[in-house]
DNA sequence: ATGAAAGCGCTAACAC
DNA sequence: GTGTTAGCGCTTTCAT
């Protein structure tokens, strides 16, 4: 089944001198394409200076001088080098998204409405995986530091964010999603203890007594405030919550949420809904509940987080609670950019309405 | 639902001098920590030669001076501005891995492989989405003719790469997944052809004859090939596949292929089995199937394509064929590393193995 | 309207 | 071992 072919021909490399074939080398194979501005000025018969103002569109060039260097532009295939333009200018252009795993669908559409707004305003959005690992994020950060970068927003768990922030001084990055108010960056999420609550009131309504919490590591400052919420919910409705109807996973992959749930049916008076702060976790859940022989929503209830595209189309489809994940990215990406413009302003917290979807699961 | 808080304070910006605040300025908001390679010589009391000697680990410095070095940028809180190192080493040790779509969790784990082998050899990788759209990918490949990235592996489809390669001369890039051998760029995929006569084999072993396909739109490569691949299997077997049974979809998500789905059910000699070219495609279909009261083995099988996670979750699992997606991104991402390291190597297209995985779907 | 020249911050010869 | 210096390719005064 496997089998290798060596059918690619080496793609047409352009006249690259006589440099020894087998070296690492790096520069002189850009010799053919890699001209400079002060070629180009050669090439039309003016100075770099003048070059530079044409490819800024400056004024003051006389039109036919414009004609003549990009002409010369358009016949040597010359790309400005943004490299020596940034070390000049002192930006890059480029916007850093730092996210946990970008194989969570979650992400997905918050990443997107991002880019756009980013696209939007000449900005280069580029994500990077941190794996929830606080080394990986630091090196992301350095990237900043190290000028390849304008600025960042970091979805990734507060704890880690806190440890950043004492490090990096007054780096331009806000918050996404996670974020610890007390941490003094600017973030965009929404009102997580709120959320929870609502989900459990929804169970509650139902006429469930006996329900489960599974939530991810308690690191996330989410997972905190969703717990809490939960609590209260039952609290408020008279019910002291077990510590045996919860659990904290150190992961949000659906294996995790099909074993947590198998495992929380296993008591004899096991819950009989269970909230998952996650769809991934839930979906996870449904898996689990239909091993062990549980009818969704006849036997156990399940209420799941984020309304991922999903969620909808399981079965049964998933009652959820819905974050607005398009413009949790945008207004990220709008407050980050209003911090690079201004590093000075006070650029505000903000939180964006959640939803109860009501869907077969419950 | 929704409110605003304004409780982040402005992370403490430091001694920013005394520009007007209000100004979308970029530089001299860097004052404090933007000090130079020449700052730390004169603290330390050297030379600038001698600084960056101790910043890239070179021999022949005194153990004494290196240490007045160290504790010079320990105590200044310097970093090296890679922008105007890579100006001077021409080379930004920045790699972009361009996807069509971000959202699909196929590409996750493909992701995962390159970052690991960038990672391992010193690079950055930054994921792009191209959205499928040629002028995206076309501003994100200009990232590289202006050296802002050193290299990029690219997972859109066929058609858009060969646009891509006609235009990009010897751009350092390589093609995962979605590729053309005619194109010339070194590759690395599966045997598209192969595994979906596979797909439709194990069907037609069920006893299968009518035989739907799922396709996604025809543009790209593994569109067509994986056609082709279901078309033979089934003249192979006697059997004429018939137009009606086949759909081409513009869009990979749930939601298309439950609608797919529904429709291939409306003829009454409709197909006892579907063959969807992608999980998440296959997953609609499930939906789609329930949705007009199709169930699935006994009514309809169906086989996916990639073995994404959800897979397995889902009710009931998906039968599929598995892609090697760690391997694809690490492969890839060597094949780009060699091309970097000898730019007139011959590299080589790779195909690796693909795997039917039997579940509960057929 | 155009050109000359000074750097942006760094590395790498080349001296000593 | 360490310092001096010449660029990397660009933008931007400052002249003209």
């Amino acid at each position: 089944m496997s089998r290798s072919t060596s059918k690619a021909k080496p793609a047409a490399v352009s006249a690259t001198g006589d440099e020894p074939p087998a070296q690492p080398l790096s520069r002189a194979s850009r010799s053919a394409e890699g001209l400079s501005i002060a070629g180009v000025a050669r090439q039309a018969g003016v100075s770099v200076a003048t070059v530079s103002r044409v490819l800024n569109a400056h004024e003051n060039v006389r039109p036919a001088t414009r004609d003549k260097v990009l002409a010369a532009v358009d016949a040597s295939g010359y790309r400005v080098n943004e490299l020596a333009r940034n070390l000049r200018t002192a930006e890059s252009r480029l916007l850093l998204t730092m996210v946990p795993d970008f194989g969570n669908p979650f992400y997905a559409e918050i990443v997107r409405g991002i880019d756009s707004v980013a696209r939007q305003h000449g900005y280069f959005m580029l994500l990077c995986d941190t794996g929830a690992d606080a080394g990986r994020e630091r090196s992301y950060f350095d990237l900043l530091r190290r000028r390849r970068a304008d600025g960042a927003i970091c979805l990734d768990p507060a704890t880690i964010q806190q440890a950043q922030a004492d490090a990096s001084g007054a780096l331009p990055w806000v918050a996404c999603c996670e974020f610890d108010p007390a941490v003094g960056v600017p973030y965009v999420g929404i009102d997580n203890y709120r959320a929870a609550g609502d989900a459990v009131r929804h169970l509650l309504s139902r006429g469930h007594r006996r329900i489960g919490l599974i939530n991810s590591d308690i690191d996330y400052l989410y997972a905190r405030q969703r717990q809490q919420g939960y609590l209260d919910a039952l609290s408020d409705a008279g019910i002291t919550p077990l510590d045996g109807w919860r659990m904290n996973l150190n992961s949000l992959d659906y294996e995790a949420g099909a074993s947590a749930a198998a495992t929380l049916m296993l008591p004899p008076d096991a819950p009989t809904a269970i909230f998952a702060v996650s769809d991934t976790l839930a979906t996870g859940v449904l898996h689990g509940l239909r091993s062990v022989g549980k009818r969704v929503p006849d036997d156990v209830a399940v209420v799941g987080f984020d309304d991922i595209s999903i969620a909808a189309q399981i079965d049964p489809p998933l009652t959820t609670i819905a974050q607005p994940m398009r413009e949790l990215g945008e207004t990220a990406a709008r407050l980050l950019l209003q911090r690079l413009a201004n590093p000075l302003a006070n650029v505000p917290g903000v939180l964006l309405p959640h939803r109860l979807v009501i869907r077969g699961s419950t």
